[in-house]
RNA sequence: CGGGGUGUGGCUCAGCCCGGUUAGAGCGCUUGGUUCGGGACCAAGAGGUCGGAGGUUCGAAUCCUCUCACCCCGACCA
């Protein structure tokens, strides 16, 4: 391609609406305009790339048995109101007005449609079926240029086995095949561990990449390789001690403490030997969680047991409920209208001081065994940076990151609510197991971005580059090297490598030497008029900043065998 | 949805607090000329009902009210 014919808007300046590298540098390099919020179009040099990575996505699919489909963003909303998920997505979902019509934000539905007819027997699965599609999401905060939009390019796939064995073959396949896909991509990337929330089913992971632009917090650990989204993360934290003495309960004043330290220092106390109380509200039911300390409650945790739609109650609500407001809450006397719960660490533990449902009091020498009865101990603990992995071996790093990729084990939960169902070997009918993969195709562009730039620009790496080489005819106005950058374009093009050539005869070599850093190709060759005179063109790596010469014998060569290398 | 911020030529911004000729700059664009290895120079041009509506005033980019859009923080996020 040639810069004077293509339609390559550069620009120098910073857009204004963009903080992230990503997003200011897919504006700067023409790969993309913003359209509104979170919607943006992408333009000839920007969707090259998408359809790079889309073509790599395709491979890999199809290499594990995938077949693609490409199905419908209008749905009608009966389809979703089958598994009840008009009220699950809620506000995200895009409602069509004039029409009893959604616009997909994911396909499921769809797809358990179509194998609810046609997959009725154990005998076609496994079945694996993809499509690469835009989704609609009426996202409350687009955000981040490309990466939290209304507007985006999922790569969905879906697993139908008739056997839960079978399932986590197409599960472990399509991990195998992100893998493959996000190397081939050029991303550097974890796999963690996660909530499979709403979606349902019984796991999850999610494939990372490492970012401060990430809106997802990991905690990893480098040495051992544990990985998982804090929402779902465990540490080894000691528990809370259970001492041989055990005093009868106290009470004890305790004015203008309301905090976990505050209480503490005044007891004189570490605050392990504290249990905070935190009341909840699931639909009706009053609910008290025990937490160790200072130690923060995971609500994604509290709602893996509780359910989705428990909520924090609300501070005029809990004097009715306890007796007394924040600070001064605990379990001793609410059984009887309460569920208390408590987190591992206390399990069995005594000699604490809780809340006395009294303002400005406390209870001394709580026994969690002798005072209160507890319905249930479970994790429900947030881990914290430098806490030691689950195994002991490693120390938790807490980093944020870009979801780019989510697989799930669904099980039956569309198919049951759908009735798609099939035959097994027995002749028994039974519902679908299926699996759900997901991959951002924007976000792979964008990380790819975030994780390879630099202050003038992209950094593209050969995978998704979309040209193998940027030749640069410095000054338009020698004929000598004009002529020799035309030859060169023509040859490097007839040997199948990919070139955008600038031809330009009104940009100064300076502008080209610029735009051509923020294009980012991996390799630039540059054709000029002291380097013919010597017989020698020069190279430049985009990645490294390495500069060399080659001689015009040899170019066609080392060009050659630089892409293909 | 709560909090904060910004809307002025294609882009980045100044001007607004303290109202007063014909609204500015740099970049980009057009034309001509000179340049030609790290975003060149000279000259001449084109391009804006200052986001929109209403109001105050002799007079509004500037003050007031409403509204829309966009950005950031939070909430939310299969």
């Amino acid at each position: 391609m040639r810069l004077s014919k293509g339609f390559f808007p550069t620009v120098k300046e910073v857009p204004s609406d963009a903080v992230i590298p990503s997003h200011q540098l897919m504006i700067r390099a023409g790969l993309m305009r913003q359209l509104a919020a979170g919607i943006f179009s992408f333009l000839p040099i920007g969707y090259s790339v998408m359809k790079k990575v889309m073509q790599i996505i395709r491979e890999e699919m199809d290499a594990i048995g995938g077949q693609e489909f490409h199905l419908p963003a209008l749905n009608p909303i009966e389809l979703w109101e089958e598994t009840d998920r008009v009220k699950a997505f809620g506000d995200i979902m895009f409602h069509i007005k004039n029409r009893a019509m959604v616009l997909a934000p994911t396909h499921e539905e769809v797809i358990t449609n179509i194998a609810k007819d046609h997959v009725k027997t154990y005998k076609v699965m496994p079945q694996i079926w993809y499509q690469i599609q835009t989704k609609f999401r009426n996202e409350p905060r687009p955000k981040s240029g490309v990466l939290r939009g209304r507007q985006f390019t999922m790569k969905d796939s879906y697993s139908m086995d008739a056997t839960w064995q079978g399932l986590d073959k197409s599960y472990d396949l399509h991990a195998e095949a992100y893998k493959k896909i996000y190397t081939r991509c050029g991303l550097s990337f974890h796999i963690v561990g996660a909530s499979s929330g709403a979606m349902g089913g019984s796991g999850s992971q999610e494939f990372m990449v490492e970012s401060n632009a990430g809106e997802d917090n990991l905690a990893v650990c480098t040495e051992t390789g544990y990985a998982a989204n804090v929402e779902i993360a465990t540490s080894l934290v000691p528990n809370a001690e259970r001492f041989s003495t055990n005093d009868a309960l106290q009470d004890v004043h305790t004015p203008m403490c309301k905090s976990i330290d505050e209480v503490a220092s005044f007891l004189n106390l570490p605050t392990t030997r504290c249990a905070k109380s935190l009341i909840f509200m699931n639909d009706k039911q009053p609910v008290l969680v025990l937490m160790l300390g200072n130690d923060q409650l995971n609500e994604t945790k509290l709602q893996t047991v509780f359910g989705q739609d428990i909520r924090p109650a609300q501070a005029d609500e809990l004097p009715q409920l306890t007796g007394a407001d924040a600070g001064s809450i605990g379990p001793v006397g609410l059984e009887s209208n309460f569920t208390i719960v408590a987190d591992k660490r206390l399990e069995n533990a005594n000699g604490l001081v809780c809340g006395a449902n009294k303002n400005d009091y406390h209870l001394l020498n709580l026994d969690l065994q002798r005072d209160v009865s507890i319905n249930s101990y479970h994790d429900f603990r947030m881990v914290e940076e430098g806490e030691p992995t689950p195994d002991g071996k490693g120390t938790l790093r807490i980093v944020k990151g870009i979801e780019v990729g989510h697989i799930f084990k669904l099980g039956t939960k569309y198919s049951s609510a759908m009735k798609a169902n099939f035959l097994d070997e027995q002749g028994k009918e039974n519902p679908l197991i299926m699996g759900s993969y997901g991959i951002g195709v924007e976000r792979i562009v964008a990380c790819h971005i975030e994780q390879h730039h630099d202050e003038y620009g992209i950094q593209w790496q050969k995978g998704i580059a979309p040209y193998d080489v940027h030749l640069i005819c410095v000054n338009m106005n020698s004929d000598v090297v004009k002529k020799k950058s035309e030859e060169l374009y023509a040859e490097l093009t007839a040997k199948g490598i990919s070139v955008l050539f600038d031809d330009r005869t009104d940009a100064s070599a300076g502008f080209k030497f610029k735009d051509a850093d923020l294009l980012g190709m991996p390799l630039q060759v540059i054709v000029g008029e002291k380097n013919l005179k010597n017989n020698e063109i020069e190279l430049k790596e985009r990645n490294s900043g390495k500069r060399w010469n080659a001689s015009v014998e040899n170019i066609i060569n080392e060009v050659v065998n630089f892409v293909k290398s």
